[in-house]
RNA sequence: GCCCCGGUAUCCCAAUGGUAGAGGAAGAGGACUUAAAAUCCUUUCAGUGUCGGUUCGAGUCCGACCCGGGGCACCA
């Protein structure tokens, strides 16, 4: 009679003693193992964990206690991403501090982590919303402003009405704010940016380095955004100015097919060149016009052309032609020089514009295709230049080189690069984030707050009326926005903004490496020995906004001196979404999947599996798909397995059944090879398959005693360790061993035991099985294809015809090709 | 529109260019039981989205297309 597999039970019985042992400290001086950084990224504290959460984190957790089980030393933190709109919305509505609801969470998330089993060490926490924790934000702000890095600029910026706050350009989703989906519109505000721009290049050339390591999505996300693209600058004179007007092309080979100039509406350029002119009150109303339409509007690519012309004109550099100047929105001011020449044969914007306004169509690159004034399509295939003087005939890429190197030669150009890529707008009008650690003097200008007067903590949120209106709510904290000039004591205003809270998360990941350290943001010997981290585990949402930033904010560390390296995660895995019946689970799509439910329901361990069991790691997971019952039931199966072990712990495996250790073997390497391979649920499948086989070692083969029964049991507990970390230390206990199964350590493989006695050899005419033999592993080519050839079988197939060849593959294969 | 990723059994998913099925779910049958649950055993189901190519041999490689998902999108 066996005792009940009860998951209640077991998970009450060893979480107190776990607690007691922590096996999962890291950092201790004496500790010999070789270090392993594995990082999950941090929660934000809304609420108690929510499904996600269970899926990242059982994740991260199987990887994390692998290595642990493989003999490293495994920095595993958590943290909380704890700044932030969420906290602040909650407060205004229940009248509350953000500060308390945002600690609460915390504590609920720690409380539900540490019953979820998670081999986090406790002893790495941080919180970015601690005073500890964004003095070093502040310190770091201050070093980029004294490279230069962060400056302020008024400029045209995302605004969300209903956040009432300005959002980075990575924060803006098809023209949605990311966060509450209400329509970004544009303000034009005085800002800080970061200047991300800077290292555009280097973001884009180093992702070599995580080529094969990084999901390809991922880099490939990532180099869309930041969009390099080659090409040349070109100098056009105006008439009546007497500075000539730069612009910005990919295809300078068609710098003949140029009709037309246009200017961005809403580029200084265009009200210099319209002012005075008959149409100035013609521009300045289109110019209104565009303020008023939405991202949205703007973004619709199927919106008819507009704009006006400025009766101005510019010259072709290459043929003196007179080209009109207009001015419409499809010019970005901020991308290239806010300025274009448009060739309408060769680019489908231009051609759609030229046939709005009835200009020129000029073909100059021959392609085959048809007359793009009929078809309205502009052709972009290759061919040889026509209508191109020195030109003429020569091959898109030999006439880029050739009028670049023309153009350079007569001052008039020079090939160029520009990238999507914009910086980074950092500055919050909100309360719950860092403060911008900058003085606003009269006299004195923008004064940086000094060293020792960081951190610049926030006032009191009781008092201060924290209801988005468009400026920082720290505007109004009179005591503390009131301060004297560091630089000449005269009165003086601190920089009411916030910090984006993507500032707090593009670094964290060094400072647990010393949560507790107080002279520097972190400690550089201990970053040297840690990082950069080995496996980052999260969601794709972060594909571009906090990977990138990170990156950014690597490389400008490593350029202050303070680290070696330049890439902050070599291995990234992104967990893919739990969902339900095909879409993200939400209340109001009344879809939603309570995690606490489950947990009570199936117990932590049936969920852990769940979730590793459900598909490889990156796939979705639809929770419709997955059953935590069928979960439970294998957990149980396994489980009771450690009662029907009947030999003691020690007993010698050597002596024990052949072909039940082949097969333990045989399945601790194939899981091994699975996780690291990110595979785990073809792990599971494995174990899955070793408990079968040992069920049915002890009930109808070698029995319970067979010491090859312990060593399955064994390796069945240590592999299940990694998922199902109660139900596998219930089972150590059951065969007699101390806690924490965490450290028993990965079994080692006798190697002998993973050479197969025979394998199934395939016997094929013109690739079409015959016949199916068991040969010896070793057998030779040769010996192979004599069996082949005498099969009676194949003999039967090949009487009569010829044998033209015979390909072996031993110990696999043999075809015959008649 | 451009760029990625994926289509294998009723479903979720496996398969270094070499036996399409490892594992699970669901279904069917049976053992045990007064019965049910639990447990155990047995078992059914596809030729891999479509067409063509490379190869002795293709789910796997190449090309085109269809379908699904994702990213970028007036970036010159």
């Amino acid at each position: 009679m066996h005792e009940a597999y009860d998951f209640a039970a077991i998970q009450e019985k060893w979480l107190p003693i776990w607690d007691e042992i922590q096996p999962f400290k890291s950092g201790r001086a004496d500790d010999p193992r070789p270090k392993k950084y594995v990082l999950d990224m941090f929660p934000y504290p809304s609420g108690d964990l929510h499904m996600g959460h269970a899926e990242a984190y059982a994740l991260g957790d199987v990887i994390a206690r692998y290595w642990v089980q493989k003999g490293f030393n495994v920095m595993h933190p958590i943290g909380w991403d704890s700044f932030g709109l969420p906290a602040e919305n909650a407060a205004i509505k229940r009248g509350s501090d953000p500060r308390a609801w945002t600690y609460e969470n915390i504590a609920i998330q720690k409380a539900s982590m540490r019953r979820y089993a998670c081999s986090f060490d406790w002893d790495r926490t941080l919180h970015t919303s601690d005073p500890e924790y964004y003095k070093w934000n502040q310190w770091l702000f201050l070093e980029l402003y004294k490279k230069g890095l962060a400056y302020r600029k008024d400029s045209a910026v995302n605004w969300c009405p209903s956040c009432q706050t300005v959002l980075a350009n990575e924060q803006v989703v098809a023209g949605l704010c990311e966060r509450c989906d209400t329509a970004a519109t544009k303000k034009k505000l005085n800002q800080w940016y970061l200047k991300i721009t800077d290292y555009a290049d280097r973001l884009l050339d180093d992702m070599d380095q995580l080529e094969g390591a990084w999901p390809e999505k991922v880099l490939m996300m990532q180099r869309n955004w930041i969009g390099r693209s080659q090409g040349a600058e070109v100098q056009f004179e105006i008439e009546g100015r007497a500075e000539p007007v730069s612009i910005y092309t990919t295809r300078p080979d068609t710098l003949y097919g140029a009709t037309f100039m246009v200017v961005a509406v809403d580029s200084s350029l265009a009200a210099e060149l319209v002012a005075g002119s008959s149409v100035e009150s013609a521009f300045n109303s289109y110019l209104e016009e565009t303020k008023a339409a939405s991202d949205i509007d703007r973004l619709a690519t199927d919106r008819p052309k507009s704009g006006v012309f400025l009766e101005r004109y510019a010259i072709n550099p290459v043929n003196g032609e007179r080209l009109p100047i207009w001015a419409s929105d499809y010019v970005l001011a901020d991308y290239g020089t806010g300025a274009i020449m448009a060739v309408p044969a060769h680019d489908q914007r231009d051609l759609d514009f030229a046939k709005a306004m009835k200009l020129d169509v000029k073909v100059v690159v021959d392609s085959g295709e048809e007359d793009p004034a009929i078809t309205g399509i502009a052709t972009t295939g290759s061919g040889s230049l026509i209508n191109s003087g020195s030109l003429n005939g020569l091959t898109k890429e030999e006439a880029i080189t050739a009028i670049v190197k023309e153009l350079e030669a007569k001052d008039l150009g020079k090939s160029a690069k520009n990238y999507r890529l914009r910086d980074w707008l950092i500055s919050r009008q909100r309360y719950w984030g860092t403060p911008i650690p900058i003085i606003h003097c009269e006299k004195c200008g923008e004064v940086p707050v000094p060293q020792d007067q960081l951190p610049v903590e926030l006032p009191d949120a009781s008092g201060l009326d924290l209801k988005p209106k468009g400026s920082s709510p720290l505007g109004a904290a009179e005591d503390w926005v009131n301060v004297s000039c560091p630089s000449c004591g005269g009165a003086a205003k601190r920089d009411a903004d916030t910090m984006d809270t993507f500032f707090d998360s593009s670094w964290y990941f060094l400072r647990y490496t010393s949560v507790q350290f107080d002279d520097r943001a972190f400690d550089v010997d201990e970053v040297k020995t840690w990082l950069p981290v080995d496996q980052y585990v999260g969601g794709v949402t972060h594909a571009i906004l906090h990977l990138l930033y990170s990156r950014f904010f690597t490389k400008v560390l490593h350029d202050l001196g303070y680290l070696d390296f330049v890439e902050p995660f070599t291995r990234l895995l992104n967990q893919g979404m739990v969902q339900m019946d095909g879409s993200a689970m939400s209340k109001s799509r009344g879809n939603l999947v309570k995690l606490s439910d489950e947990l009570a329901e199936h117990g932590v361990d049936a969920i852990r599996l769940s979730m590793v069991f459900a598909g490889p790691p990156e796939d979705d997971i639809d929770w419709a798909d997955v059953s935590p019952a069928a979960s439970f039931k294998f957990l149980n199966r396994a489980w009771r397995l450690s009662g029907d072990v009947t030999s003691e712990p020690g007993v010698d495996f050597t002596k024990g059944d052949l072909s039940l250790r082949k097969a333990t073997a045989k399945s601790l390497h194939d899981i091994s090879f699975a996780v690291e391979t990110f595979r785990f649920n073809v792990a599971v499948a494995r174990v899955m398959e070793l408990v079968n086989v040992t069920r049915k070692a002890i009930d109808s083969g070698c029995g319970g005693s067979d010491p090859a029964v312990r060593e399955a049991a064994q390796a069945i507990a240590i592999s299940l360790s990694l998922i199902a970390p109660y139900t596998a230390e219930d089972m150590w206990a059951r065969l007699g061993h101390k806690p924490a199964i965490a450290l028993a350590g990965w079994p080692t493989i006798d190697a002998a035991l993973l050479e197969e006695d025979s394998v199934t050899a395939i016997l094929q005419i013109n690739g079409k099985i015959k016949d199916r033999i068991e040969v010896s592993p070793n057998i030779t080519g040769g010996e192979l294809e004599k069996l082949a050839l005498s099969n009676d079988l194949i003999t039967a197939e090949i009487a009569g015809g010829e044998v033209k060849k015979v390909i072996v593959r031993a110990p696999k294969l043999v075809n015959i090709v008649l």
